[in-house]
DNA sequence: AGAAAATGTTGGCACAACCAACGTTGGCTT
DNA sequence: AAGCCAACGTTGGTTGTGCCAACATTTTCT
């Protein structure tokens, strides 16, 4: 014991962006873990979700929707397409846009990984009992909230 | 209005992970933008914050005690001590290690960044009044004390 | 009709967080 | 005392996320 190897400066112990910073990192390496088992990204869910949930949709509406930009988006779409998880096809409407289209195995796969994330949710809020779950939840959804879609 | 453009889905809103996330960037969207006033990155404040409260350290200790890899932070070492933030020198006393010393310009330097940060904490923070900060702060520390330094 | 905006796509960048390997040096065991 | 193992600094990767710029095509607005 040469130096007592004092764990983190008291500056950073407390730091609210430090804090959150450990927490998400904390959640995404459970996440990412959960989804890795069945060989999919957050990106991955995010889409299937999306889709599901609104149905069919052009990709740049997807990308408005789950956060990703566009560029990540084509991407994203190129690896579900290839495990035919879902479908691109060009809008007959519109022949600047792409359709997309969940398919019976992407809805199968998607539940899959909705058993998945929600053990790991459980696994990151561990340490937390039900009421201080949803405090932290409503602090977070403030937060969020307030500060928008700011991506610039 | 072709389609009415929904916001994130039901599964996203609401999920632990995600906004944990999402706090996460809006928090480093601050952060770095407020840092990057003084030229600088969120490994370099960490590092002088570390250096300038638990005195000359050797790079793993310091490591250690920031999160930072030891081969980040040979990099990280590197910028602080071409601008002259810190000293970098052998350790008489032990042939492997490097000493890591703040100068007084580092000091200097520490002292605006903590005024940068101090209110990148408080743009953060904006939409939680002084209570539901703590509470917050309480619920993460909780969070990531549990889950300790898994680094794996 | 012409200007402006949206779309998909390619290609790039930065940063954080890792990991493996290496040579050097120190400490520990026997 | 020798030999082994651990620690240290360093180099050089990799990965995922989140960006941004540019471009051709197509649609919409004026």
């Amino acid at each position: 014991m040469d130096s007592p190897e004092g764990p983190p400066p008291q500056r950073l112990r407390t730091l609210p962006s430090r804090l959150t910073n450990q927490a998400a990192q904390t959640a995404n390496r459970i996440v990412d873990q959960a989804l890795a088992q069945a060989g999919v990204r957050r990106y991955h869910y995010a889409l299937l979700a999306a889709l599901e949930e609104y149905g069919p949709a052009s990709q740049a509406a997807l990308g408005r929707r789950t956060g990703i930009d566009r560029s990540d988006m084509v991407a994203t779409v190129n690896d579900l397409a290839e495990r035919q998880l879902l479908e691109r096809a060009p809008d007959p409407e519109d022949r600047r846009r792409n359709i997309v289209t969940i398919t019976a195995a992407g809805r199968r796969q998607l539940a899959d990984l909705d058993r998945l994330i929600a053990a790991a949710q459980d696994e990151f809020l561990a340490p937390l009992p039900a009421a201080d779950r949803q405090n932290l939840i409503d602090l977070l959804t403030r937060l969020v909230g307030h500060h928008g879609d700011k991506r610039n």
